[in-house]
DNA sequence: ATGAAAGCGCTAACAC
DNA sequence: GTGTTAGCGCTTTCAT
């Protein structure tokens, strides 16, 4: 019932030429080759003609190259992930890739086998957000010569291409106005695991500016939330950083769920936003113009770590990964600070 | 420098056997086969040692079948549809499939190319939100026996496997609703094109109530927004409509997108939800629990599109889309009114 | 200017 | 119980 579908053995058979001819042709060898342009006019005609699509599948296989990549985030529904997929795929394809696109649900053990389903459907190269606490993974591709590159979140210690922001800067940044704004009771609310660098430089950067403007580090200002329960968790903490004995009077979210999370509260506790309390948050989201106030945030500049991965991972590639661990590139990029009027008194 | 796979031939060799044989034992088709349970666990340790992994092009090659299914959608974006993408990956990975997922950006010429990119990478199946405005495409896609299933958006008149809701009593069940409510004079921001069934539908069903209510259909207060300039458009309509002369008191959102639109013109020129006016929004997102007041929706039923649309396109696969067109199956699924504060004076 | 043949890694039909 | 052979569709080396 399904209708045979055409390859090049068929063109050839009714040309009366070779395999070789016509694949020489197809892929724009024929003059390199010396094919005669009559030919070459009489192989593209009945290309046209027969509707012949070159199978992918076999082409691959025979060359050992998919021109697929893998990208891997914790959560693709996530609005900071979603425009992450699409800029990465939009870029891929400009450059002949097709994006296969999965996502771990910060699942450790799913990641390791989303990353060893990839590497074994021959797919050219990685592109992660990763959850892992280890290089232990990473290593072994690294090991095998296969092309990947971590966004957003980089392993400590271990050496491997990685594109991402400097998270202690921005966050720095975003304290530094708060504190200038007169705020000196910051909370922050760190989503755990914290061992993921992008999180934990997220609290080097909040210490950091206590410290440089002579403010307290009190760790009892320090609350992580579980990422699967962020909802709850957030009332009760800020319920308790509320009362009189703390009376906190900024909160630094550590991303827009959390950010999120505490709006909704807030609302819900008829407590003013940013009379009562200031409110700041990493990522930068639409929801932040909309919200009453309007939220300030740190955003990053997802378009460009998208262009800066594709760009470092196709060369990857193209080198076959030979290069030396010691030329692997880490790009850190600037945030940028957006103020608005959840931190203006 | 990168070392060389290992195959099947590999494994053979190294253990004195046929590839026949390692292919029927790491196929689990061993015992059917009547190979020893000894020779069985032969195999399998050499697998395990040296760390074979199956070509997966070179098996799609030879079964005819990538085990790969794609998803089509408009924007990849917005959340709606990242939603809709975690949950087919989900659904399709339980299944065994990998998800190639790509963004149209509403772009038909687009939509097309990746339609037969898609087709020509042996992808087993289709899964699409199509922007099309006629079938052409798709009777190819038929006339090939190739597996698709559509999406949220049908095209009229044309019989394929679509899984979405039922958009007219969605629609309807809302502005009856805030009809209930006393709101007599509902405005309705359509999105651009209209042709698009689920648009369409909304619009009709938006009609429906009116007249079925006693209220007069006024052509001038259904306005259509292009997609590709929401904002500013939003604006000035919304301004003209909240002249003296027409005084609207509702608003029906057709999609969340344009429902942010509405709130953010509201908030800055101060006028009162639900107070001054009411707001209606096609689709549930996480958002409209959060602003001030939480806005009323007609919500998706989104797991279950997913689940079916990945069943129906399983078994189109399964049976090699040897399914006549009279035994496509249309799904219709029914929304969920979510009242909130948006609509309730 | 063109073709024959080999082979990428795998599975299935058919031996023995 | 196990092996031989053929072939999926393509590209490439080496001939002619």
């Amino acid at each position: 019932m399904k209708e045979k579908k055409i390859s090049i053995t068929d063109i050839a058979k009714s040309l009366g030429v070779s395999k070789t001819l016509v694949s020489m042709v197809i892929n724009n060898r024929g003059d390199i080759n010396g094919i005669s342009k009559k030919t070459q006019k009489r192989v593209w005609a009945k290309v046209k003609d027969l509707n012949y699509k070159p199978n992918m599948m076999a082409r691959s296989l025979r060359l050992g190259k998919s021109n697929i990549i893998g990208l891997i985030v914790s959560d693709i529904s996530n609005s900071f992930y979603s425009k992450i997929a699409r800029n990465i795929e939009r870029y891929a394809e400009f450059k002949g890739y097709n994006l296969i696109i999965c996502s771990t649900e910060e699942d450790i053990p799913r990641e390791i086998r989303l990353i060893n389903m990839l590497k074994d459907r021959q797919v050219d190269g990685l592109i992660i957000s990763s959850s892992q606490k280890d290089s232990i993974v990473f290593d072994g591709l690294i090991k095998d010569n296969y092309p990947f590159v971590l966004i957003d979140r980089y392993i400590p210690g271990f050496k491997s291409n990685y594109v991402g922001v400097d998270n202690i800067k921005g966050t720095y940044d975003g304290l530094m106005h708060l504190i200038r704004q007169g705020y000196d009771k910051i909370a922050v609310f760190a989503i755990t695991p914290t061992y993921v660098s992008s999180i934990n430089d997220r609290i080097v950067g909040y210490m950091k500016a206590l410290i440089d403007s002579g403010l307290n580090y009190n760790k009892n200002l320090l609350k992580e939330i579980p990422c699967n329960n962020i909802k709850p968790v957030v009332k009760e903490e800020l319920k308790k950083l509320l009362l009189p004995k703390n009376k906190i009077n900024a909160i630094f979210a550590i991303n827009n769920s959390i950010a999120i999370a505490c709006i909704e509260y807030l609302n819900e506790m008829h407590i003013k936003i940013p009379e009562d309390i200031a409110l700041i948050s990493f990522d930068d989201i639409d929801f932040f113009k909309l919200t009453i106030p309007t939220v300030t945030s740190v955003e990053q500049p997802i378009e460009e770590i998208c262009k800066q991965a594709i760009d470092v991972l196709e060369n990857e590639i193209d080198t076959n990964g030979n290069f030396s661990v010691n030329e692997k590139q880490k790009i850190i990029l600037p945030t940028n600070l957006i103020i608005r009027r959840s931190t203006i008194k």
